[in-house]
DNA sequence: CGGTGCATTGATCAGAATCAATGATCGTGG
DNA sequence: CCACGATCATTGATTCTGATCAATGCACCG
């Protein structure tokens, strides 16, 4: 019965690590999609499992990067600060993506669990040695790279040249995007950050996210509910709404 | 004598394109660097030499993604357009710079010569194979997109959380840097772009940018000099201005 | 010499920040 | 189970930074 398998794979998992990622529920949507058997058992023979409770942090900007990370399940945020302590969240992770890619030997970013978080850790050194071990890795790896970096320039267009409002939409959609790509119902989307998080990644303070929110929702174009969870109306209307057309 | 020199090396070029990539000048800081003879020569069968004009577009956000150029001299800036005419810059290109990547079939963003520039310009799909082929051009593709993507976190705290002070003082201190690394004075350097680019790059207006360089003059900061030039004052001092501290 | 494009400066406005208070939610312990 | 406190969200009043609107200045070029 189903009990006696998870123990199975507990005990396994103690002594053996062989396992791990041939039965990763997140594989298909990480870096590790389209591995082999033999490669994945190769980036098993290097990857832990970890947990991280909500606020713990995950990686300080400007450590030395030793670990690299796959988020198995939850939310994270990274961010960099300035020294009189302004914040710019730059990111929100969610399950598959990779965390802590590094040119320099150190982070250039802080990370921050937002909910509780499962991650897979992998020595940067020997994630490194396997790279050249695996073409197809690579291959992977810079295709995740240009999709952040692609992101990164549309949010940039976002800090520069949106409004208050232009902002949280768009924000709104994104994540609704996101669940989409997850195949979870793109009109109902949970917020597991709370307004200082959201203000920090959108420019704003969390006054001004609050106020949005307030006007998007007389305005009928969402409905909060209870569990931090928002209702969006048409996503056509939201959508113009996000580039002020 | 070295005009016949020249001479001979255009002939060449006109009939056979083999060296290119070897007698390149910018090679060393280019995707090209660490490249052994015979992959550069696979680089130089697919490479052309370009010139593009002031103003003149390069790529268009939303086109067909069916070429790369790697920048041989000038500057060139990359922006995206909101349906109402915002326009945020992303990024400032220089020489060594590549251009183009884009992980769909599109480019993500739009591109416009903004001194005279010269291109070596690579079809996308044999660059591709040739990413295949060599592995090491994998990995400096690799680098040069997480610099970029570390340098788009940068820009993201600029945009989302400094002064209109701090954004321009930033600004100048990266033009400063980039002189630096170019074996250039960093105390002197030229604006090539105009004021509202700078704007655009910022998420300010033209008047903001002109009112700050104003002042930073009249603080003895920075001197404006004739041609486009800029004089910085000991850039400790600047460091300071650039994050608040 | 005039004209064009770009930069600067000035006056005013507006959107978001700041300062301040109140309200809602959740977890904890009595 | 309820009361309390802590944390987070919302709302209000006011301020302020940077945008907008408008005019002038400057340099380069035919």
């Amino acid at each position: 019965m189903a009990m006696d398998k998870v123990k199975f794979a507990r005990n396994r998992l103690k002594c053996d690590n062989g396992n791990i990622c041939a039965v990763c529920s997140i594989r298909e949507v990480s870096i590790c999609a389209n591995l082999d058997k033999s490669e994945l058992s190769q980036m098993a023979s290097i990857a832990r499992n970890q947990s991280v409770l909500p606020q713990q942090t995950i990686i300080g900007e400007g450590e030395v990067a030793e670990l690299l990370f796959n988020i198995t399940s939850g939310a994270v945020k990274i961010y960099k600060l300035l020294p009189d302590g302004r914040r710019q969240i730059t990111g929100f992770l969610f399950k598959g993506d990779f965390l802590g890619i590094a040119h320099s030997e150190e982070y250039a970013y802080s990370a921050e669990a937002v909910s509780n978080v499962t991650l897979c850790r992998l020595p940067r050194r020997r994630f490194k040695a396997l790279l050249d071990e695996i073409p197809r890795l690579e291959k992977q790896l810079l295709e995740v790279v240009s999709n952040e970096l692609t992101q990164a320039q549309d949010q940039m267009l976002l800090l520069g040249r949106k409004t208050a409002r232009e902002k949280v939409v768009s924000f709104l959609l994104s994540l609704s995007d996101h669940a989409r790509k997850g195949g979870q119902k793109v009109s109902l989307i949970s917020l597991p950050m709370n307004r200082a998080d959201i203000a920090d990644y959108l420019g704003l303070t969390t006054e001004t996210v609050s106020r949005t929110f307030t006007n998007l929702k007389s305005n009928g174009a969402i409905r909060l509910l209870p569990g931090n969870m928002v209702e969006l109306a048409e996503s056509d209307k939201l959508k113009d709404m996000a580039d002020g057309s």
